[in-house]
DNA sequence: CGCAGCTGTCACGAATCTGCAACACAGTAC
DNA sequence: GTACTGTGTTGCAGATTCGTGACAGCTGCG
């Protein structure tokens, strides 16, 4: 599952940390903007796959952030958190008409955000329409955490299902052990880059029986390749 | 799926826009009325599925307004949900007796009230027409809350039934503990991840019995998945 | 009250996965 | 050919993750 991310607009310092502190463990990747000018900045070099934004904010209030958001045709789509506190209960409304898709109110449980968060991006991502990959007959669903050929299922362990799904999502494209380290396992992990080498060798005894092993190509000083063109 | 209408009698006009704003979210057409007499006039015209009703109304309680559209023939099967305020505690008995259907206490998350809802249509459904979703020979009555296979009734417990529910109404797809915690057991409990699994037993366990206990599959190191596919 | 059915936790063992090191082998430079 | 570098392969000990039975609290019901 390639890693969401969400954008964190709240001014005081250490509740976005907190709260970035929390989703970066649950394995989203966060940015932080301290108003809406900030947040605005982000937005325009980053797309996130969510914001979430304090309702009391210095510059702009938060609610109409969330306006100009949903009014702009580019970020109009962009799901929406706010975050209120107890005090501010009545405005929940407001914030809702501004177009926020949820609100969470402070103080809330690290769960309970990240329930929240989640059940948003599963509205946002329109399920039962999976997307299936294809080479040649090696179907990889993500959805299912499968990867079939025919109506048999390979067999992988889960390292290997990752880093199927990463070539199959990057094919035709050399990576260094190091790129694989570093977009398989994540970046803040130390391994031997040599593991690479046995993974690749688990992953190609797994498709060995398939007949797809020769997908998995080395490339001698640099690194491996998925490729369905064996020449 | 039709959609369902839902009209809401509350006086409060906050209140009841934020729970509209909930219910149109999660597809259901809204009507409002903001007392009873607003109430009867739009059931003069429109027949919803489901009325909410407030327990503290300007002119005639909501208790009365219940008690009187289960009094009337036209609008006996008409389910109906009371929202009452904690500190009205005492008068749920009161409210059930009157003919609800349900109650929900305030304040209330729009995930809880939107179960319950859900749960209310889904017992008054007109019986007969129930969808019955089949996996070969696994029958989900959503209905009458019943799993079967041929003749016979599956034996489960309420958590299990409302799991097998969900997976059978979404197949084919990993779910971590936390979506499964989420969605089952809905956003704000606090439960250990690894009670999933206790109940993932159990579920089996009452499967093993008809032999389709292979369509909950594990999936080391992601979740679970249910599926009928068992190659 | 006691009982029966459900739930959520825990602890332990089993199953599986992971990273590493060590050795075998292949390709390249000289 | 030899030396050297880079990759394939294998076995294994440690670490994760999962399955399972036991248990205590809770609830509704005689």
């Amino acid at each position: 599952m390639p890693s969401k991310q969400v954008l964190i607009v709240e001014d005081e310092r250490p509740i976005r940390e907190m709260i970035a502190f929390g989703l970066k463990r649950a394995g989203f990747e966060v940015r932080e903007a301290e108003d809406c000018r900030a947040a605005r900045a982000a937005l325009a070099d980053t797309r996130p796959d969510l914001v979430l934004v304090d309702w009391m904010l210095p510059d702009m209030s938060g609610l109409e952030l969330t306006r100009a958001l949903k009014r702009d045709r580019e970020t109009r789509e962009l799901p929406i958190i706010m975050l209120t506190a107890r005090a501010e209960e009545g405005d929940k409304v407001a914030g809702l008409e501004g177009g926020a898709d949820d609100y969470v109110t402070k103080p809330f449980s690290p769960r309970e955000l990240l329930a929240r968060i989640n059940a948003v991006l599963r509205r946002s991502t329109p399920s039962g329409v999976d997307e299936l990959i294809e080479f040649e007959g090696l179907v990889l669903d993500q959805g299912s955490h499968r990867v079939m050929v025919g109506p048999r299922t390979v067999g992988l362990g889960p390292t290997e299902y990752r880093m199927l799904e990463f070539f199959m999502t990057h094919p035709e494209r050399v990576y260094t052990r190091d790129q694989l380290l570093d977009r398989i396992w994540g970046g803040n992990v130390y391994v031997e880059e040599r593991t690479i080498d046995v993974h690749i060798r688990r992953l190609r005894k797994a498709l060995e029986e398939f007949g797809y092993d020769r997908f998995v190509q080395t490339v001698r000083g640099s690194g491996y390749r998925f490729s369905a063109r064996t020449v």
